[in-house]
DNA sequence: CGCTATGAGTGATTTGAATCACATTACATA
DNA sequence: TATGTAATGTGATTCAAATCACTCATAGCG
């Protein structure tokens, strides 16, 4: 499949490029789909390609020394990853794996940063991304250190709310929601202990299941409250 | 106290800089002594100053909801913190504090931001280092993931040890080392813990006190063979 | 349409770290 | 040198999540 222009206007990151920049980056651009499970970017690798989500979700996870998964972020479309090399050269430090079908370009990463070079608000907007993965990663590290697991299981949930239902908004939903163990792995607890949260979240009519692919949240104002540790359950 | 460019220029960020530059920068910059326990930035804070440590050694840290406090990194001399509002005009997200007494100098941000147009080696190095930042988180996360407390607590001393000293030699310093209370809040574990962790490596002489200034190691293989889960305890 | 794989649900049991409640030591400084 | 404070050391107890060992549900597929 070919990479256009017109699909790499769709990532925010090249709005402000013209349509020569655009068809450049997209002649040296790879698009490829890719099943649920399969690897996107493997950790270590030198492959040195960035990698921008059209569709699907992504997932970046790392392995402890003695193989333990660890759920680092999740990559929505319109996002990308794999985008350090671009600042230091370096390996990729975590695997990317595909948490359903997803249709990602790859861009090779000395290209992006050539054009980068010539188009600051690129750089800037890399920039930008790398400052908001560091406040992320905080986040997330706090979360780790609450005591109460239904705590930090509803603060991921609050994080997965689509961002314009967070406000206003009494319901809202989550497609294609993560497994139990992948959130499991996002919160370093047992798969078991993230179904029996979810168990007690039902029961209480909090959230609810719809099919597989999607995620009802009834109450986000109970979601928040206990994310928040304002409200127990 | 007044900063010199002489001093600025012990900070290999700025070694490409002319005099010029620095003493631009110096002429802009603070230079403060903090007390142990101080806080050199606050989060949340919008005084926009990046900071760059002399002397001492400073913490990152974070608070959850519930106040529980969250180590994030440590900042040795030569090495800044703070620098995320450089690229995102964002807030400080993480609270700093001196571990002992520490003198830093600050830098404002815009002045910082201003000089590293000019100098693309700077806008390098501060990407360099936000990349770097990924990277310790990553590990730092994966640690956390650890099953064995005694594997996470070898894996951080191990990180604590001077970089020149983990080929070849088979002991070792960690001058200043951070206090029993400090490590357990970068683990994720009790300080109780952590103290019972040291005790046992101090009955089998892998480690020892001298002073609080100063924890030698005296067996660095076993330290690394225990924190790459190679070896037992 | 049954087969298989993956994800989800559940109880029983174990376990190991948190917590509590102190004692002790070291240090800074008045 | 005394005195207060921060850091470290230690045992007893508690408790909540991991683990184990399953079953059940669902989806995808030949």
């Amino acid at each position: 499949m070919l990479v256009t222009s017109e699909l790499l206007k769709t990532f925010s990151l090249f709005e402000t490029l013209d349509n020569d920049d655009l068809s450049y980056l997209a002649q040296r651009s790879q698009i490829e789909r890719f099943a649920r499970r399969a690897v996107i970017l493997n950790a270590g690798s030198q492959e040195k390609q960035v990698c921008f989500l059209f569709e699907g979700r992504l997932q970046g996870v790392d392995f402890t020394i003695d193989g333990r998964e660890v759920g680092l972020y999740f990559v929505d479309p319109g996002d990308y990853c794999g985008e350090l090399s671009v600042f230091d050269f370096g390996a990729q430090p975590e695997t990317v794996i595909a948490l359903n079908s997803a249709v990602v370009v790859f861009i090779p990463v000395e290209v992006l940063r050539e054009v980068a070079t010539r188009h600051p608000a690129i750089m800037t907007g890399l920039g930008y991304k790398l400052a908001a993965r560091v406040r992320q990663m905080t986040l997330q590290r706090s979360l780790l250190a609450l005591p109460n697991i239904t705590q930090r299981v509803c603060c991921q949930l609050w994080m997965l709310v689509p961002e314009d239902h967070k406000l206003s908004q009494q319901s809202s939903e989550i497609k294609n929601p993560p497994t139990h163990m992948e959130i499991a792995i996002m919160l370093n607890v047992s798969r078991e202990t993230v179904t029996r949260v979810f168990q007690h979240l039902q029961k209480q009519h909090i959230v609810s299941r719809d099919g597989t692919a999607k995620l009802l949240i009834n109450d986000l104002q109970t979601i928040k409250g206990v994310a928040e540790g304002n409200q127990q359950l």
